[in-house]
DNA sequence: ACCTGAACACCGTTCAAGT
DNA sequence: ACCTGAACACCGTTCAAGT
């Protein structure tokens, strides 16, 4: 493992450990017991750092897409891509607000449109069928994270169904827009 | 108005001009011709600040429940959701980041759950129905919101078609969830 | 190849003091 | 009531220099 990838992995668990506002180059710095000058041999700025550790996450998630029919595929993209966030504290908002979406994840989105076009739906909604998910995804997850935890009344557990009932609802509306229902 | 308003629009102008990442204490300061302690007299912190701010642009959009059926409501409730989190640059980063919900929006919350309730959907259905068109929207516009500007490649109004569809697919799969069609 | 040491221009925040 | 002045502990980043 190169050096550049210890850092990778450190800023990572520091991140899970104090949360984004406090993920700062001096304290991955001390953390890893060099200078904080020392990391700019690896990264150019903190901002490639970032988006490296971005790249690590979104690689856990746009994996090839799997078998089964359009509702399996989109449910488990769905759950990949929730799940690659919650790795680490703070992970969705790390991915909104960094990621430029990188070609693992154009070439995702793009097969999956493809598919459900060939399922009848007119390419339009396909696309708009499978942003709506994304965007879904991407809403619950930033809210589900930064929930400050002061009155934990909702179980993981609960999470993990409310977020499914959210997308079973899309599914349904996906599947009542198909032509032969 | 109180000069603490006058603060409030400051920042909010600012925060449009340079962004969530550049508003800075000392910086506001400078554009309201005044030391960076001055501010302190008004907010107790940065962190208060950002909340007012939010109170501000959630004030627009928390209004109250409108007329109409239960889907003509969601669509209203979902775009003047969007509007006032577009009313900022990063508006929808920053209260997705920094809202504590707030007694006006857990009010909408629960009178439009209501609502849908006694449309005939079972009342854990309806919250999630509510629930899901927040997470949609608040993950569209961040999306929308944090795209680099490097090439526009579609405009306003195509985006606003795009929002739309979304909204329209889970308004269709709430309806498809519905006792008597 | 990897890191140190020292510096630079910036942060948020506190607090005594002024008017 | 509102602001100044000076300080404090922090940031990200650069660059020459060391090994």
């Amino acid at each position: 493992m190169s050096r550049r990838d210890e850092v990778l992995l450190a800023a990572l668990d520091l991140l899970d450990e104090v949360g984004l506002e406090d993920l700062t180059t001096r304290r991955l710095a001390e953390r890893l017991g060099v200078q904080p000058s020392a990391m700019y041999r690896h990264f150019a700025s903190k901002q490639a750092l970032l988006d490296a550790m971005v790249e690590h996450l979104a690689t856990v998630a746009d994996g090839p897409v799997p078998d089964g029919d359009w509702s399996e595929q989109l449910r488990r993209i769905a759950e990949e891509s929730r799940n690659g966030m919650l790795r680490v504290r703070d992970g969705a908002r790390l991915i909104a607000t960094h990621r430029t979406p990188g070609p693992a994840a154009i070439a995702a989105f793009d097969q999956l449109t493809a598919m459900m076009h060939a399922t009848g739906l007119p390419e339009p909604i396909a696309r708009s069928a499978v942003d709506t998910v994304i965007c879904y995804v991407n809403g619950f997850t930033i809210e589900e994270q930064s929930r400050r935890p002061a009155a934990p009344t909702r179980t993981r557990a609960d999470k993990n169904a409310d977020f499914r009932a959210g997308l079973e609802l899309i599914i349904t509306g996906i599947r009542c827009s198909l032509p032969a229902g």
